[in-house]
RNA sequence: GCUGGUGUAGCUCAGUUGGUAGAGCAGCUGAUUUGUAAUCAGCAGGUCAGGGGUUCAAGUCCGUUCACCAGCUCCA
């Protein structure tokens, strides 16, 4: 017999009763939605693991993440059992759960249109109606190979051989006629999958690899309600609606031209923003002890090929000449700010020394790869290198990881952080590769972040911390980074003279906040909805005159708040007042103050928030006095 | 760059089996002088993304270049 803890409640069983015969004896519907196991608080198992040991269990259903993932996996399954049916040709590879759904890679000799998506779709349901149970059963890697090779799974066939010299058994679901080599966990059944949607088919490399063949990748996502796959589906659609592309021409803020593909051009609205979000930024950094340079757009070919970005960055840097010489339009901001470290000498009293700059870049990214504000072949980086002795470097890191949180938070964004190691293509030594790994990991968690390893994913000098926000669809977008550097001081031989009067070699952070500009304003309108806080709104107050004989008053209260600092118009168009609110709101003003015969009468206006509408009316010096309050406070 | 899709007025979209472009909104003009999300009328606006080809005839068919969209790859 074994101890099993249910929420708290013991309960004997016999060993070896497997999860789903457990959900099973607390009652039919649990067992009926129930999607994994966790024993003992730790991942998550299948339905069909035996227990043999006392432990603790939770039965995972769709509410829980874990289970989520199980319930897409099958689905996937599914999805791949209906494309065997209706091309009986097509080879399988991989079909993971994803954040959203699900998706599986096949590779046909046909194209797999949008248009085909209804079809494959009926043939799941079919299949789902089947009801047809999933059986888990291993193999020896030999078996596993015949099994593939018989079914000309040639992709299954690479993955065995990468499992095979580890000499475990290889696990197999299989579901009427289909067998896929996986190892779980997933449903009982076909018939545990309810509502089902297929709603994207597109290219993806075999083993994400640019130089493998390309496969067709099937996205899809299932709910055990209906209800839910609606829910769903409407909040994409409306998700959609806060694209910061649409809503960056709706509201004026920037456009993009095919006279400059990835070339953004910013409106007098957007460029509000935009010196807004500079002028908080040139604030903090100057309370955070930065200096602020600027260095030029232009440098020449041998600096690139001294701080090694000739050799590996070439592909992405933009070049001219000049005289007969090479020159490089500058896709990072680091060989200036170290050529203004060395104009003079550095003692170590001067450390750490933190050098902010407003640097625009430009990098010739894949056209397939722009995507609005987002991705752009030029931006301003936020920028700033810290130079500093090795004695510093940890403090130094958690004050930059400090300030990102500060501003992240003063912005309402949730994030998470990525530290991404050495890659392939790297310079210098494997040792200072790891005391910079080890110092940006200790300085993140001794601050108590959590953070994932992205492995291989560090810049050519040196490894980083990435800081990750998400925009309207859960895309997930790099907009701080943390990077330590060893390589560049060498090669650029900095130094500082030290306490021994011995000179020494600087270690160098590079360090954005908000990354791009343009990327940050991206996230920060569909976050927003393009409702900005007060304080950022291009537009911060309205004034609505009634008639034309309440122009003169209108006048006088625009100007009094444009006095006051506020940034506001006066709509003095011959419309109703029905028309100029709506335009205001569509707009997304915070505030509208609508003025007629009674608000020039009694020396008031009337208020109306875009949130709450009309807030009744009050005097100009009161309105002026909460729309200061509201932007000192950076309310949201 | 790769796979698939899309490209008609500033914006959102119609445009039948090929028979040489249409609406709403926005814009302009005039009338209306208005009380918390769209007043009415008139006017103007397009080398149908760009070359090319098939055809008596191409927005429509074919091919190509460019841009955009989704994803992959890559990245702030």
């Amino acid at each position: 017999m074994v101890k099993v803890t249910l929420k708290g409640d013991v309960r004997e069983f016999e060993s070896g009763i497997t999860v789903a015969e457990i959900a099973k004896s607390i009652g039919a519907g649990l067992y009926k939605a129930a999607c994994a196991g966790r024993i003992d608080g730790k991942g998550y198992v299948d339905l069909r693991t035996p227990i043999t040991q006392d432990c603790s269990l939770e039965i995972l259903t769709f509410d829980d993440a874990d289970g989520k993932h199980a319930y897409w996996h099958t689905t996937a399954h599914i999805m791949a059992q209906a494309i065997g049916r209706l091309y009986p040709e097509a080879k399988f590879a991989i079909g993971p759960a994803i954040d959203n759904g699900f998706y599986y890679d096949v590779d046909v000799p046909q194209t797999i249109g949008q248009e085909d998506l209804p079809r494959i779709e009926a043939e799941m349901k079919k299949i789902i109606k089947e009801n047809l149970s999933l059986e888990r059963f291993e193999l020896d890697p030999e078996q596993a190979r015949k099994l593939m090779a018989d079914k000309h799974q040639d992709y299954k066939l690479e993955l065995i051989d990468e499992h095979s010299g580890k000499g475990e058994r290889i696990s197999f679901y299989q579901q009427g006629e289909y067998i896929d080599l996986c190892a779980g966990p997933h449903l009982m059944s076909t018939g545990c999958v309810k509502a089902i949607k297929l709603t994207n088919c597109t290219g993806a490399y075999w083993r994400a690899d640019a130089n493998n063949k390309m496969l067709q990748r099937i996205y899809g996502i299932s709910f055990p309600k209906s209800a839910d796959l609606d829910a769903y589906l409407t909040m994409i659609e409306e998700a959609k609606k806060r694209d910061h592309r649409k809503l960056g021409r709706d509201l004026e803020l920037f456009t993009i031209l095919e006279e400059g593909p990835g070339f953004p051009f910013f409106l007098p609205k957007g460029m509000v923003l935009k010196n807004l979000l500079i002028d908080y930024w040139r604030q903090i950094h100057r309370e955070a002890g930065y200096l602020e340079i600027s260095t030029p757009m232009i440098l020449s070919r041998s600096l690139w090929e001294r701080s090694g970005h000739w050799d590996h960055y070439k592909q992405n840097m933009y070049t001219t000449v000049i005289d007969d010489e090479d020159y490089a339009i500058k896709p990072m901001n680091c060989p200036g700010g170290i050529l203004v470290y060395k104009t003079k000498l550095h003692s170590y009293r001067d450390l750490p020394l933190r050098v902010g700059e407003l640097g625009l870049v430009h990098r010739h990214e894949l056209s397939g790869a722009l995507h609005g504000l987002m991705r752009v072949r030029c931006f301003t980086q936020d920028d700033a290198h810290i130079f500093m002795t090795p004695a510093q470097i940890k403090d130094e890191i958690k004050g930059v990881v400090r300030l990102i949180d500060k501003v992240y938070s003063t912005f309402g964004f949730n994030y998470h952080i990525e530290l991404s190691t050495m890659p392939e293509d790297h310079m210098g030594a494997l040792e200072d590769w790891e005391t910079a790994t080890n110092a940006l990991r200790d300085a993140v968690s001794e601050l108590g972040y959590d953070y994932e390893v992205n492995e291989g994913d560090g810049a050519f000098y040196g490894p980083k911390l990435d800081f990750h926000l998400t925009d309207c669809l859960g895309r997930t977008w790099q907009c701080g980074t943390i990077q330590l550097d060893f390589q560049l001081p060498e090669r650029f031989e900095l130094e500082y003279t030290g306490e021994d009067g011995a000179k020494h070699r600087p270690i160098m952070i590079h360090r954005v906040v908000f990354g791009s500009i343009e990327r940050f304003i991206g996230i920060l309108t569909e976050h927003f909805a393009g409702a900005f806080p007060m304080w950022l709104s291009p537009v911060q107050v309205k004034v609505l005159p009634i008639s034309e004989r309440h122009l003169d008053y209108a006048k006088q209260i625009e100007k009094k708040l444009s006095d006051a600092g506020l940034r506001v118009e006066c709509d003095e168009r011959g419309e109703k007042i029905g028309y100029k609110i709506r335009e205001a709101q569509l707009q997304k003003v915070p505030y509208m103050l609508v003025v007629g015969d009674k608000e020039s009468e009694s020396a008031t206006v009337s208020v109306r928030n875009r949130k709450d509408g009309d807030i009744g009316s009050m005097n100009a010096d009161e309105f002026i006095a909460k729309a200061q309050e509201e932007i000192r406070t950076k309310a949201m």
